[in-house]
DNA sequence: ACCTCTCTTTGAACGTGTTCAAGTCGCGGT
DNA sequence: ACCGCGACTTGAACACGTTCAAAGAGAGGT
């Protein structure tokens, strides 16, 4: 059994010979994805390409999984700049902005389409750190949340203040959906998946719209209620002091 | 390669020995699943338990995956069963009766419940023919959609006509969601996911009823439409000529 | 009996992700 | 110089899912 270092070091003055190695490695293991898919990348041949060892690369990277981390991080960071201008644009209009986000990140996805329904699989894994359900994953899932946060902050839209705390995790998780539709289309260059959101973002805008009435009150109170309850996020578990019973988050005992 | 026989065997008569194998082989690879899980039980345990050899065994499922789909139509066989009598039960209450078809389904899966973790994964691969949205599993789908559209008739609640239509597919959607959150839900006993189902079953009812109203009408059509459009069912494939893949969970309406 | 054909069964072998005991390196202390 | 020690590196070895050429087993025809 090997021991554990968690020795913090993120200061990049300490011990540069073996960050170098590591970065080298995650690049090497990317570009390899990319070119070849992730199931046809062996941990061998992303050795092999890096000029270590095989033995090395676990040294750094505990599993293949774990090489993937950095690319999902990528992808997230991409989308999020290249949705800024929405965020931040003139146009006010739900529909636009949410169908802007969501073909945003179609876009910045597309050139890993096929690798990405490699992978996917294990990031279904509930034990997998991958999951865009992890604890691991907090820091990303938050960050994507705060974008459809300032989707509708930055919309002509008024929404039911008790619905504006929970819309961006709704948004998030029709996002998800999204991404599950995306990974099964096969279509040429995901048309589909751009159809649907296509179609998707007027529907989602227009039921957003809709929560302000009377009528819809009590389940809007009562969705809220549900979603703070069983969704695992810091937003969740700071707002609203419900007095109900919250689902604690899954120890990452085993 | 294995040919594909697509020659008609239902008749018990027929070639009974080698019937005989797959069933031996079937029948003790979920035995040892249950026991030790999915990961843990390897192809050569399956082959030296059942007293054949391992190549045998791929004769009959050509890899580890294919011996679960026996055991996915075994679940939805006994939650069909289980649930019967609510659905032909007295009480016409639509929450009691989404809920009772919910836990059910948490009762009958629950001794399952490590080992499903293991192999869920292999449902968010596109290609596994295992996934609940594969043109494979279209039969086990139609059949559990349908236990939802009779939740439905059999309740005392008038649904808008069109929604009633696409209804049940969203009730089987939730259902998946449900099942997701399960999968990843380690308290004891599931008692979260309980707690969920007996959060959402009312919301759910709720949602469901107050689809009549005339505002929501521009909405519940272009649900209906989305779905029909977007998701792989044999009505949604003859309409639209092209199999397509599935929706994301319904909008934050509910 | 013998042949021939297909269905069935075998187990060694392949490629994979992963592990591990051992080796190398760099550097501070003596 | 030498030692010691921890960080780093190595590649053979392991267990697994899967494949494959070859052998066995029946059944029918001659």
């Amino acid at each position: 059994m090997k021991e554990e270092k968690e020795e913090k070091q993120a200061d990049e003055k300490k011990a540069p010979k073996s960050e170098q190695t590591r970065t080298l490695i995650l690049e090497t293991a990317l570009r390899l994805f990319k070119e070849r898919g992730y199931d046809k990348t062996t941990m061998r041949a992303i050795a092999q390409e890096a000029g270590v060892s095989v033995g090395n690369a676990y040294y750094y990277f505990s599993s293949k999984e774990h090489l993937v981390q950095g690319f999902y991080d990528r992808i997230a960071e991409e989308h999020q700049a290249a949705v800024e201008p929405i965020l931040t644009g003139a146009d006010k209009d739900l529909t636009a902005r949410i169908r802007g986000v969501y073909l945003g990140w179609l876009d910045i996805a597309e050139p890993y389409h096929e690798f990405a329904a490699q992978f996917f699989k294990n990031a279904a894994d509930p034990d997998s750190p991958l999951s865009p359900f992890s604890p691991e994953s907090e820091g990303p899932r938050e960050a994507a949340i705060e974008v459809h946060r300032r989707v509708i902050s930055g919309a002509s839209v008024k929404v039911d203040p008790e619905l504006a705390e929970a819309l961006p995790q709704l948004l998030w998780l029709q996002q998800m959906g999204l991404v599950l539709f995306w990974v099964y289309d096969r279509s040429e260059g995901a048309v589909n998946s751009r159809r649907l959101v296509e179609r998707l973002a007027p529907v989602t805008a227009r039921a957003i719209s809709l929560s302000r009435f009377r009528i819809l009150r009590p389940l809007v109170k009562e969705t809220h209620e549900l979603l703070s309850d069983f969704m695992p996020t810091a937003a969740g578990m700071a707002a609203s002091g419900k007095p109900k019973k919250r689902a604690d988050p899954k120890p990452p005992k085993d």
